[in-house]
This record gives C-alpha cells, sequence and structure tokens, in this order.
DNA sequence: AACTTGATTAAACGTTCGTTTGAATTTTAT
DNA sequence: ATAAAATTCAAACGAACGTTTAATCAAGTT
C-alpha cells in the first residue's frame, strides 16, 4: 500500500478487508492494526472504540453509495414527469450503484462488495448500527417501485422489493469469489452484464408478483397440488 | 423446555437460538450452556469442540431438508419422463422444504430459519464446514433447472439459480422478523403464500435471463442509455 | 529555546474466551 | 450388590480480546 496514507486511512482499509473476510465478532482490532501496520492503540485514538471503527468503514461508502442510487432515481422520475415510470428503470437505479461502486472508484478491489454483503450478514446487533444509512432511500424506492408497478397491491410491493433485495445481496455475496463456485461459466464475471442480468430477473419477478400467492387451498393453481400431499418435508 | 431432554438436545436446541441470533463468532459456549441449564464441559465432552457443535446443529436440520428436496425432485421428474419439467415444479421442489421445513417440524418457533440464513451468512471460514451438504443437491438441481430450460445459456442457468438462491436465502432472513420491517402489510406472514410469490418471482425472473446480459455496449436494449452517461456513481 | 498540541508507541489492564482436568455422580452390566 | 462405564460437575488453564495508561515523538507557536 501507499506509505503516504495517514493512520486513519490505513485502519479503515485493512479493516474493510478483514471484516469483509472474517465478519465483525471475528475480526479483532490486533488483526487489523497489523495488516495496516499501525498501532492498537490508535483505533481508540481515532475511532474511539471498535464499533466506532465499523461505523466509520461503512459510513465512507454507504453514503455516496446511496447518493447515488438516490441521483438516478430523481433523473428517472425527472424525465417520466407524472406518469409511471418503466420498472427497469427504478430498478437500475436501485441496482447499478450497488454492483459499481466498487469498480468505479476503486478499480479491482472488491473488498468492498463482500463488505456490503456484511451489511445483511450481521447478527441484528450489528445491524442496527447502520440502518439509518437506508431509511431515506428506501422510502424514496418503495413510493418509486408503487408507482411503476401501480396496479400491485401493497403486499405485492413488498414482496417484490424484498425479493429484488434478496439477489442483489446474493450477488455481491457471489460475485468476490465467482472463481471458486460449481457450475461458473467462464465468461460470467463481468459487472456490467451481471446488473444487466439482475435488472432482467428482477423485472421479470416483481412484475409476476402481481396476481400471484393468492390461492390459499390450492397452491400455484393447481398444477402443483400433487406436491402437496404427503410428501415428507 | 421438556427436563426429559437429553443433556445433548439441550445443548442443540439452546445452540440453535444463539447461533441464529448472535453468529458463531458472537456466541459463547457460556452462553449456550447457561440458557441450556447444562454445564460448560458437556459441550467438549458431546460434540468435542465448539466446531463440532456448530456441525452438529446442522447436520441435524439440513440432511432431512435436503432429503426432501430431492425427494420432491425425483417425483417431479419421475412425473415428467424424458420431456422437460415445467421451470415452477422444479423451483417448488427447490424452494418449499427449505421455508416450509421448520413449521412442519417445529410448530411456529422459527430458530432454524434464522440458522438456515446463517448457513449463507457466515465468514468464508465457517462456510466451509458444511458445504458438503449442498455438493448433490446442486448437482442435481442444476441439472434439472437446465432441462427445465432448454435453451438457457450454461451462463443463464448459473445466474439464474443464483439470483434465485438469493431471493431464498433472503426471505428466510426476514421471514423471523416480518412485523419490524418497514413497509410490511399485516397479510404478508403466511408463510405457504410467501412459498407461492417465491416461485412466481423466481420462475418469471429464470425465463428472463434468456437473451439478457448479452449487450456490452448498449445496456438493457438502450431504454436505458441516458444512465450510463455521467451521473457520479 | 521553551512550550503547546496532536499523534504514536510499548506495555499493561481486567475480562472473556474455548478447552482441559480430575473428582463426583449417575447409569449400565454382571 | 458390585464393578465398570458413561456422564456431569466445579474449577482452573492459557490465550486472545477491547480498552486504557503514561511515556515518547513530531510539528507548530511564541
Amino acid at each position: 500500500m501507499n506509505d503516504k496514507q495517514t493512520t486513519k486511512d490505513r485502519i479503515l482499509n485493512a479493516a474493510e478487508c478483514i471484516f469483509a473476510d472474517k465478519g465483525f465478532d471475528g475480526s479483532s482490532l490486533r488483526d487489523i492494526t497489523t495488516a495496516a501496520g499501525v498501532n492498537l492503540a490508535s483505533v481508540s485514538y481515532h475511532f474511539g472504540s471498535k464499533n466506532g471503527l465499523i461505523e466509520a468503514v461503512f459510513a465512507r461508502h454507504l453514503g455516496p453509495m446511496n447518493a447515488a442510487r438516490i441521483a438516478l432515481l430523481d433523473r428517472v422520475e425527472e424525465q417520466v414527469g407524472e406518469g409511471s415510470p418503466a420498472i427497469e428503470l427504478v430498478l437500475e437505479a436501485f441496482i447499478r450503484p450497488v454492483v459499481m461502486h466498487d469498480l468505479a472508484e476503486h478499480g479491482a478491489n472488491d473488498a468492498f462488495m463482500r463488505l456490503m454483503s456484511r451489511c445483511l450478514n450481521e447478527p441484528p446487533t450489528h445491524l442496527e448500527q447502520f440502518e439509518h444509512h437506508f431509511d431515506a432511500l428506501m422510502n424514496r424506492f418503495h413510493a418509486a417501485f408503487s408507482r411503476a408497478l401501480p396496479d400491485h397491491s401493497p403486499n405485492e410491493i413488498f414482496w417484490g422489493v424484498h425479493f429484488t433485495l434478496g439477489i442483489m445481496h446474493h450477488t455481491l455475496h457471489v460475485l468476490s469469489h465467482l472463481h471458486h463456485l460449481p457450475f461458473c461459466p467462464s465468461e460470467s464475471a463481468d459487472a456490467q452484464t451481471v446488473v444487466e442480468r439482475l435488472i432482467a430477473y428482477a423485472a421479470a419477478g416483481m412484475k409476476a408478483q402481481h396476481g400471484s400467492g393468492v390461492s390459499v387451498n390450492e397452491p400455484c393453481g393447481g398444477t402443483l397440488s400433487f406436491l402437496n400431499s404427503s410428501v415428507n418435508l
């Protein structure tokens, strides 16, 4: 790494990688300060505590990333005026800055992707620490998804949004070690292409939410009814 | 809890809840043995080590659950013979036993859901520990998905399967504390309905993979090209 | 040159961790 | 009833943890 970096930055950079690899509870401050080449006590000095460091690591990326998502959504809604925006456009604003953030800002380093994945992966105790970074964002996008799919019920929007969060989350998790996965074709690593695949999958899935999940006694329109019998599950 | 349980079962039950809440690294054996009402040393005696306990907690559920998924897939493939199974049927075999397992076996307790979510949430070091539970399963289902979508390229199947894993994973994570989530309609908690929504979303998304992600210079067929300009992301 | 301020350092603090020990106890088999 | 085997228990082990302390260093100011 560059020796011109401040101690604070060296700690943030090292913490980002190590948190991503081992989780918060699995990473010790000694691991981090050793990797950063700084003294153990400088974490307390610059960040107050381990929790302060965790918050700082996330704040460095979450702010700009979510601002970029809001900015893209602004442009979509400005362009569409009073009408309904295409669901694909809303999804692009929602998804692209997340998957592209790391490549745009830090070249080939994928530490941020693995770190973002930790956002949802950590135990609830830690999650509460940076929930506030997403409050305003989710308000805006929830409204935008509702406008893009005006026929959908609140329930259909709710689950559509959550499933979309799921594919984004899992993609971040998977993108950082693609080459270790079974069935992974050699051509599949381009982030730009993955964004398009995500949008295609999510758009089709969200549209298909409308009218699904309505049958109670006869799941999936009856075509699958034989699966509901006595098979042990 | 029932006092007739063996020490081994009391430990497994308590560990299941506490691992689900706090993660492996965040849970101490003292937390677990205190909750179970047993002596600290009995973990070493019955399971050898903390890692042994982790493996045992998962093995208790992963075996039956994945066997149920394979059994459902067997029935689907047996029914369809040489032809292509409907993607919805393969998805049902893939998804339903995961979401329904906890309710079927253990009533209203959702500890297993949160624990299953940990399967993908923990740092890679821990993940390797129970990867082997999924090897045979993923081989079977990857082949089944390919048969159900014969026009899809390996790349399209690969990402379709991973996105589907993503929505399942996120759903498990979310189902256990639905009532705390913003925008959650009151009617949305029924697991049977959620399974149908998952299948509808995944079926539409996987079908939509075919032909997506092919454009390199002009993402998403050009409709979104204005988003590729100088907006800071 | 003396002083102030902010940053860095080595060392130690008390706590909690997973694991081990060896004796006490319960269960099983003869 | 007695011996053997399996289980439970209180106590302690060394290691690693987050945090704190007080001394040292490096600039900048008067």
